[in-house]
DNA sequence: ATTATTTTGGAGTGTTCACTCTAAGATGGT
DNA sequence: ACCATCTTAGAGTGAACACTCCAAAATAAT
């Protein structure tokens, strides 16, 4: 083999990642993609196909970098503390003002989702975020957190929609005061279920 | 006056509110919004000045047709029966398997909120919901469905971020068992300030 | 009937889009 | 050294975009 690639791709694809996060999959051009990656247009093309083939990979590098969210919830001895940390987590970060892009697997959702490669990545993400949040709470069921007739399944169904639900709101500005107000509601809906209420 | 025009503005609005709701701002061209009014580019243009400004028009009417469904809050001689009406309501629209198009202004919020005219509309249209929750629960504690020191604004908050969640999932063919859990989750939040809890 | 004013269709406008082409340059295997 | 193979820069491609122009038609007031 010869001729090598003067750039690494997965850096190039991290410096996209933030274009198509700020600006969304249809207002970046594959120029604008080119040029935040420092590249030419040909070699973007040449290593990925298609602006399409770009945001696929970048939406999968993006959901690899947030795995680490979900390990505050699998980490934490208490199930019911992790998933109170992981609330407090991303509601920070949605009130975080510099942050008003909001998530970007949310806005795909809600802009891309016509597209059925888009949305099987998307569904992924979610099944993912789920069963995370559904094996806490089999786990505090089992550790005596929570009442032992607790539908686990419905209630990790809610969780998730919540997430959805914080970031639509983060990207209107949201004082951080109504977003630990959000956190309260969905501990609330899980704190129905406590063995010791309240 | 002289030179009337051939068509109705709101009928054709109305036509155009279809295909913005279903394709998105940026990948409905004036062609096509033309096209589903049955008028040409002139007349569009003419009428309403830019696409930008169909938009706007088109958000606040999707806004007027949907205020019958806060009405269901209001309208109910129980707040709470009223609030879960609602709830079940957007649930079932969401879980329609032949209305994947999600919320309208939801997809505006995640897509288009960059666009600061737009985010104004969003945030008023969010700003009313809010309120509607709000008063129904500050009667509920008036008629002493919920306990007295229940934080209305907070709860508000959260039932607010509940509904975006609903519309973002909505987007990816959710199960109507799925919904319908979600929503007992949000009861769940509600029905821990209730005054005879079980 | 004439005029003033407006709408309308259809053919443009310049610009920008995703993507390609080509020729030069770079590299590794032999 | 030489070739085969790859990457790269920069110009270029047709298509599609939001929006405009213009001449014809339509109307209401006089």
């Amino acid at each position: 083999m010869a001729g090598v690639k003067q750039f690494d791709v997965d850096e190039a694809l991290d410096l996209m990642l933030e274009l198509f996060w700020q600006r969304g999959y249809r207002a970046t051009t594959t120029r604008e993609l080119a040029g935040s990656a420092n590249l030419s247009e040909s070699s973007l093309f040449n290593t990925f196909g298609s602006k399409q083939a770009i945001y696929l990979k970048v939406l999968q590098r993006y959901i690899d970098r947030n795995t680490h969210l979900l390990m505050l919830i699998e980490n934490n001895p208490s199930p019911l503390e992790g998933l109170r940390e992981y609330w407090e987590k991303i509601a920070s970060i949605a009130a975080d003002r510099k942050r008003t892009r909001g998530c970007m697997i949310t806005n795909a959702a809600t802009a891309e989702a016509g597209d059925e490669s888009i949305a099987a990545f998307i569904r992924a993400s979610y099944k993912r975020s789920e069963k995370v949040f559904r094996k806490a709470l089999d786990r505090a069921v089992e550790l005596g957190e929570l009442q032992p007739d607790t539908d686990t399944e419905a209630l990790a169904e809610f969780l998730l929609h919540s997430t959805q639900g914080i970031r639509v709101m983060s990207r209107l500005n949201p004082s951080r005061k109504k977003m630990m107000n959000i956190v309260e509601g969905v501990m609330c809906a899980i704190n129905l279920h406590r063995t010791a209420p309240h």
